[in-house]
DNA sequence: GGACCGGTGTCCTTAATCTT
DNA sequence: AAGATTAAGGACACCGGTCC
């Protein structure tokens, strides 16, 4: 479950013209973007997550202060959070938001609503006047809030930072796991393969995952790791070859941005950029037939005079920040 | 019901890749 | 070239299904 992806999203809402600070996580299913596993909505006031229907659960290490991407906190993933006071700019949004440009999106039911909706809002907020508060103001109230509903709520000290759900079934009465299984969110056993679709798995198959990590390219073949593994064994394959792809593509990629750059320069040097480049992409088809070739000594030459250029473009980089 | 087989998950090791 | 990081390999315990 380590690998879960976290989608969360944090905005503003203005029902009952009070401020509303809305929060919705995402958890997304065992690593499989398709499946969303439960949605929770934050509370009006101060740092708990409500489940719908459910019980206060707690959001720990988490600050709304400032805009989030890609952050993790534990188990989660924060796609988009900013907060209240400080809208993002539409154009920062633009691609993270944007469904077509990141198709993870795709897999969270009512997200497209929600960015509507937060688009909106951003676009509102840029024209409103700046909140009296500071950042650290609105901490502090939250604080309060906190303290308030202490009082008023019944809290569990669930840590949204661990698996959710940590209650042991058993203890759950028959209608909660009902609704839980209705919801996907009980752990589903897992099913070993079928021995004829073991079989059935052929080397086309396996080569069409290459591009992929083995723990992914197994659950793309419904198949457990032990056994992708003896069948890449079977196949002649003695080591899974995602690596030296990716590290061909990245240099491929490099390439690509070089040959670019060098629009207008000489045509040796066009000519000399596209010949590598054609070189890479024949070596890299090479071991996408036959998987257990090594990289040639001469692309490995190059691919450290590519890490060394990178390096001393990072490090000018630096001196001129 | 017990033995056996095979798939899964986990943990540690090792190799490949990347960075400095 | 050395060190750091990342990902794959391998071993093994556990569990569920099947067969006798």
């Amino acid at each position: 479950m380590a690998s879960s992806l976290i989608a969360l999203l944090v905005f503003e809402n203005n029902i009952n013209k009070e401020l509303v600070r809305s929060l919705h996580v995402y958890r997304l299913k065992d690593g499989k973007e398709k499946e969303v596993e439960r949605e929770f909505v934050f509370s009006v006031d101060g740092p708990y997550v409500e489940m719908k229907a459910g019980p206060i659960l707690r959001l720990r290490r988490f600050e709304v202060l400032e805009l989030f991407e890609g952050l993790v906190i534990g188990l989660w993933r924060c796609i988009f959070a900013f907060h209240v006071n400080n809208p993002p700019p539409l154009s920062h949004s633009s691609f993270l938001l944007s469904v077509s440009r990141n198709p993870k999106l795709k897999s969270i039911p009512t997200l497209a609503k929600d960015i509507h909706f937060i688009l909106k809002l951003s676009c509102k907020t840029d024209n409103e006047e700046p909140s009296r508060f500071s950042s650290k103001e609105i901490c502090e109230l939250d604080r309060d809030n906190c303290h308030q509903s202490k009082k008023s709520l019944p809290v569990l000290d669930q840590d949204l930072n661990c698996l959710p759900y940590s209650v042991s079934p058993s203890e759950l009465s028959k209608s909660e796991q009902i609704e839980l299984c209705a919801a996907g969110v009980m752990e589903k056993k897992k099913k070993r393969a079928a021995s004829e679709d073991i079989a059935r798995i052929a080397l086309e198959d396996v080569v069409k995952c290459f591009g992929l990590p083995i723990v992914e390219a197994s659950r793309n073949l419904k198949v457990g790791l032990t056994v992708l593994k003896r069948k890449c064994r079977e196949l002649g394959i003695p080591r899974w070859p995602h690596r030296k792809i990716k590290s061909l593509d990245s240099l491929i990629r490099s390439l690509q941005e070089e040959a670019e750059r060098h629009k207008q320069d000489s045509e040796d040097t066009t000519m000399a950029v596209a010949k590598r480049r054609r070189m890479l992409e024949r070596e890299k088809e090479t071991i996408e037939r036959k998987p257990f070739m090594e990289i040639q000594s001469e692309t490995k030459r190059f691919r450290q005079d590519v890490f060394k250029r990178r390096h001393r473009a990072r490090a000018l980089g630096n001196q001129g920040l």
